[in-house]
DNA sequence: GCGTGTGAACAGATTCACAGCT
DNA sequence: AGCTGTGAATCTGTTCACACGC
């Protein structure tokens, strides 16, 4: 074995190291070829003997009174989050927030592909969206399966949530990014990450009312 | 004082709360009104030790033997998450994101309102959004304080972000939900909600990885 | 009997503080 | 001397399990 295969990082640790390979990047960017733990610390908003300990996980790739190689240090984050492949992502769900992310950087620059839109409204069907057409609820699997779409993405109305997971699980898909308000049941192989814009309005509410 | 005047309620509680509001609506609209704190938790997506405990710590709400009387509890977290007043947002940053962001739900149903647009792009400034004009950046600080607005919402692209934080924060806000791919700076008396696209993406890439 | 409310046990995540390498 | 890597301490959050009130 090349790698030193990382057993199970924590998920907290896991949450964590996109933001420290975006603060890397930007390091790059600037020309720093070393960065001590402090400086990365501080440009990815973490305390630094966090950002040690999390960096300690994947392996030892800190120089003791030097500190981290930018470059290594992307190649190995990099590397545990999949960068340099391409993921390709299906959406379900084609109203003003699934159309705001098939245009989103993310799905164009790094390492994401939008293969494939699904949409049950007649309006939207057929059209396309950056080169890709809207198909029907019942060519779900298909635009799954012909894409090989890895990540569903459901940004329906919440009352259509646990069908489209449904949909999208019995054709394969094992990671989904649900912007619906509604917690899904899946099987516990599947992984589901939610992002629920009323709540984090809530919780903002909730420390403007709490906070002087 | 007439209310238990709850002191400080923990982070993770309250990141829940809008999660069993969302349950109790739920709950309330298909007829039932008193609700067991499994069959709470169930639609919530929690364990019920947890929702109990939550629940918990706003108060004596339940009753032993019984359950929960389902509006009771709606008015009480709806209290202290700000519901049935409406709180003004505006957003910087008019791209796909932003008005998707400006058309969706949660800024027309339930308790926020759209107050004011704010984006650099020349194509955008001066048209419309939801009956909303769009105004330049010299513009902001009038657009928060004519709109009154207590939320600002960041959705430029990263290198801007940190700039409008400022200029927001400077305008009197204090509490931001960011999208932009970049921690802010801010004082310690402002909350910032941050969500990442990317990062939540590439959390998924992970699990796809190193799982089964 | 039933289901809440909560002390106590447990688990996980973060920070401190320093030994150890360069 | 400087900065990583990490044991130990701490803090935060979750679950167990049961006493208590309806």
């Amino acid at each position: 074995m090349s790698e030193p295969h990382v057993t199970a990082l924590p998920g907290a640790t896991v949450s964590r190291l996109p933001g420290y390979l975006r603060a890397l990047h930007e390091a790059e960017e600037s020309g720093v070829e070393v960065i001590s733990s402090v400086e990365l610390a501080t440009r990815a908003g973490v305390h630094p003997a966090l950002l040690r300990r999390d960096l300690s996980q994947l392996g030892s790739y800190g120089t003791r009174g030097v500190g981290y190689d930018v470059d290594t240090l992307i190649r190995e984050i990099g590397r545990v989050v999949g960068d340099r492949l391409t993921w390709p992502v299906v959406i379900v769900g084609v109203g003003h927030l699934g159309q705001a992310l098939a245009h989103h950087k993310v799905l164009r620059d790094r390492g994401f592909g939008l293969v494939g839109l699904v949409d049950s409204s007649p309006d939207v069907i057929g059209s396309r969206i950056t080169g890709v057409e809207v198909r029907p609820p019942d060519e779900l699997a298909e635009a799954v399966t012909e894409g090989h779409a890895v990540i569903g993405v459901i940004t329906t109305p919440p009352g259509e949530a646990q069908g489209v997971a449904d949909a999208l699980v019995a054709a394969g898909i094992r990671r989904i990014l649900n912007f619906a308000a509604q917690p899904l049941e899946v099987p516990a192989s599947v992984t589901v990450r939610a992002v629920d814009l009323t709540g984090e309005m809530q919780v903002l509410v909730y420390h403007e009312i709490h906070e002087r």
